[in-house]
DNA sequence: CTAAACCCTGACACTGACGTAAGAGGCAAG
DNA sequence: CTTGCCTCTTACGTCAGTGTCAGGGTTTAG
């Protein structure tokens, strides 16, 4: 399949998908004239990495614990599975704020009801 | 308060302060000699504001709803009041989506830890 | 063969919340 | 008074992912 093919598939833009390459995210086969070529298994790979990029993880920070995702079998560094511990803690505290930040919008929306309500009734 | 207790307070840098009232975000009193002067609710507000761009939010949407934090009991504009739903909204999907985040890290954790266990006993 | 749609590299633009530096004034303590 | 620290404005720098444009090949349908 050809890069506008797996961004349509992906939701990634054309422009994205090369970056990702570019960043050693990503890789593809070139035809004889040097277009990208790319397989199935690239569609979940994508995925993976936008699922990655919206939680925040920079492209080095998503380099790092690649191999921990593709390549598990063998002894993944220290390093890398250091990187994906912290990680995983990283998103996990940004989850409790996320949480907390949404009470707070949640309270706000109920105070602003109750005034809207009551001066919707006087009118 | 002076601007530099204001931010040690807050964890704010005394720039992010400036900053949040050239949005119009943070209000201040000037003394005759120009610096800047707070109160101490403005410490809350300041953690409040941390919040939202800690969730995302940008410059521009704080200050379309703040009016439904600061003045709940006038009745605040109908656009306010949606921004706020909306924001909300996004806050809820964005969980969702580190919740699904955090479930494939912790995935990766279990996997790669069962081969480093593994191979950890084959030493 | 040709048009339409696709792809290539390279490079500059943008966004948004800050960092940072320069040059200058303000203020409390010794 | 002066030393040291705080604050002021102005303004340019940064980062990271992506948009976008230019100038040029490639592929495919008719």
């Amino acid at each position: 399949m050809r890069i506008g093919e797996l961004a349509r598939r992906t939701g990634a833009s054309v422009r994205s998908l090369r970056y990702y390459e570019e960043q050693d995210l990503l890789a593809s086969t070139r035809t004889p004239s040097g277009q990208r070529t790319y397989v199935e298994s690239d569609v979940d790979r994508v995925l993976f990495l936008q699922r990655l990029y919206a939680a925040g993880l920079t492209s080095a920070t998503i380099l790092e614990l690649l191999p921990c995702a593709y390549d598990p079998s063998t002894r993944t560094s220290d390093a890398a599975f250091d990187r994906l511990l912290q990680e995983r803690d990283r998103v996990d505290r940004q989850i409790d704020d996320l949480v907390r930040t949404r009470e707070a919008l949640d309270r706000m929306i109920t105070t602003n009801r109750a005034h809207r309500d009551s001066l919707a009734v006087s009118r």
